[in-house]
RNA sequence: GUGGGCGUAGUUCAACGGUUAGAGCGUCGGGUUGUGGCCCCGAAGGCUGUGGGUUCGAAUCCCAUCGCUCACCCCA
């Protein structure tokens, strides 16, 4: 038996980092005042469906579906956003406030073909702004972002932003787009002649040099947003300096989602192969109705957790737990022992001892080492007699005694932390 | 879904088509009484991914299959 393909196992040593990177992911959230939600990884298929857009690759080809016993279509969610705005419509969060500020860590999947920097089931930081489309909602966004990576050493992943325009301007470009498309269709490559079709926007991914070539002279939507959102970009670009972001802005830059409207960003890294993003995200203002709600305007952003852990992965690793390590020696010391073991935990000590009875103490100290201990507390039979335990720093290797009465289990707590 | 690379011990890797497939690290044991790491000695651990084929003989060559991996598409 082996972990169904692009699902892995997160091993203890690993668990420690990730547990690490959600607490600094959490502590930065709680500063900006989000609040926690939590939802189901399972919905209705036309959460996705309806939120994320029929035609997108993520629900046409990349979305665990099935149908439910009672024959209903449920769906894995691929993406956070759906799901949190769906509870949020459900429950009426908005009713009670009008200003949501929500993040959720958790899984999310997607049937496609692994590879570096992408599972199928892979994790998501998110963080989601809802009631408001006020500029400095989408630059706070982004900032939490930036704050997650920068406060866990990222230091290389650059911010690139760009506006996709709303419905009024986005179609109107659109049109200058193809008009220009439709000019140079001979240089473009054959899976961008088909993108010109179905999504123009797209054709500013290709990696091509024939098409980035061809491009070079083609309209951009920063050049063509309407006053409202040429408006909106510059306050969103003027906070995000005035955060100390330093960002680039990127006309080419363009999301797969058809929810999008303004704002969009990423966070890019050169060392993550051809998953470059790290993070990403944009504004919504359509999402909430979509998904049959009222007209509440929205922004968010999703951390890639798996890649975010390629960029730290070098980081700390310093292996065992620390904590205490209780070596006793003889059946009355071991007595004695089990119940001092007891209150050390009591006290907030991460402590434990050998399961095995009559090992030697050399065997136990080993074992010790082993478990990456830095103290050992020697109990033995000269011990209890004179009433004084042995306290030995592991790493320094110096030894002190404790008095054997009511408080050892303080005091080792005060010399052992 | 489409391509490329790779499958040998727990792990990282060796082994020209030719005896019993090896090494480092890790694991376990030992180096005598109550002091770990370092050092020394020893041990366990393999259907060479799987199934066919070529050959007197296959870890090695060929085919298939499965798996991993990187890339395309797309995305966090």
């Amino acid at each position: 038996m082996n972990a169904v393909r692009g699902f892995k196992d997160i091993l203890p040593k690993e668990a420690k980092r990730w547990s690490h990177v959600e607490a600094r992911a959490r502590e930065v959230f709680y500063s900006f005042g989000f609040d926690e939600i939590r939802t189901p990884v399972l919905e209705k298929t036309g959460v996705f469906t309806r939120g994320i857009g029929e035609h997108t690759d993520i629900v046409e080809k990349e979305m665990y579906t099935f149908p439910d016993r009672n024959g209903e279509s449920l769906s894995l969610r691929p993406e956070a956003t759906a799901g949190v705005i769906r509870a949020v419509i459900e429950n009426k969060l908005h009713a009670s406030s009008s200003l949501l500020k929500l993040f959720t860590i958790g899984p999310m999947f997607r049937h496609e073909r692994p590879q570096k920097g992408r599972l199928r089931q892979f994790h998501q930081i998110d963080a989601e702004i809802i009631g408001t489309s006020a500029p400095l909602s989408d630059a706070e966004v982004i900032l939490s972002a930036w704050e997650i990576l920068s406060g866990l050493g990222v230091v290389d992943a650059r911010l690139e932003i760009n506006s996709l325009g709303c419905p009024l301007c986005r179609p109107v470009y659109r049109e200058k787009l193809n008009a220009f498309l439709h000019g140079i269709q001979a240089h473009l490559c054959p899976d961008c002649q088909r993108r010109s079709a179905a999504n123009p926007l797209r054709v500013f991914d290709c990696k091509q040099d024939c098409c980035k070539e061809a491009l070079r002279q083609a309209p951009v939507m920063k050049d063509h947003l309407c006053a409202d959102c040429a408006g909106h970009f510059e306050r969103v670009l003027a906070y995000s300096s005035a955060f100390n972001m330093p960002f680039t802005i990127n006309p080419y830059l363009v999301r797969g989602l058809d929810y999008y409207v303004r704002t969009t960003f990423e966070m890019v890294s050169a060392r993550l192969g051809a998953q470059g993003t790290v993070a990403a995200g944009g504004r919504y203002d359509g999402l909430v109705t979509a998904l049959g709600g009222p007209d509440l305007p929205g922004v968010g952003m999703a951390v890639g957790l798996e890649r975010l852990m390629l960029l730290i992965a070098d980081k700390d690793g310093g292996k065992g737990n620390g904590g205490l390590f209780v070596a006793a020696l003889g059946e009355e010391a071991r007595k004695r022992a089990v119940s001092l073991l007891h209150s050390l935990r009591k006290t907030g000590l991460a402590a434990q001892m050998p399961y095995e009875e009559g090992k030697g103490l050399k065997a136990q100290l080993k074992e010790a080492d082993r478990q990456g201990a830095s103290f050992a507390l020697i109990v033995g039979e000269n011990e209890l007699e004179t009433k004084k335990l042995i306290l030995r720093n592991l790493v320094s290797h110096e030894q002190q005694e404790v008095a054997l009465d009511d408080n050892t289990a303080v005091t080792i707590r005060e010399l052992a932390s």
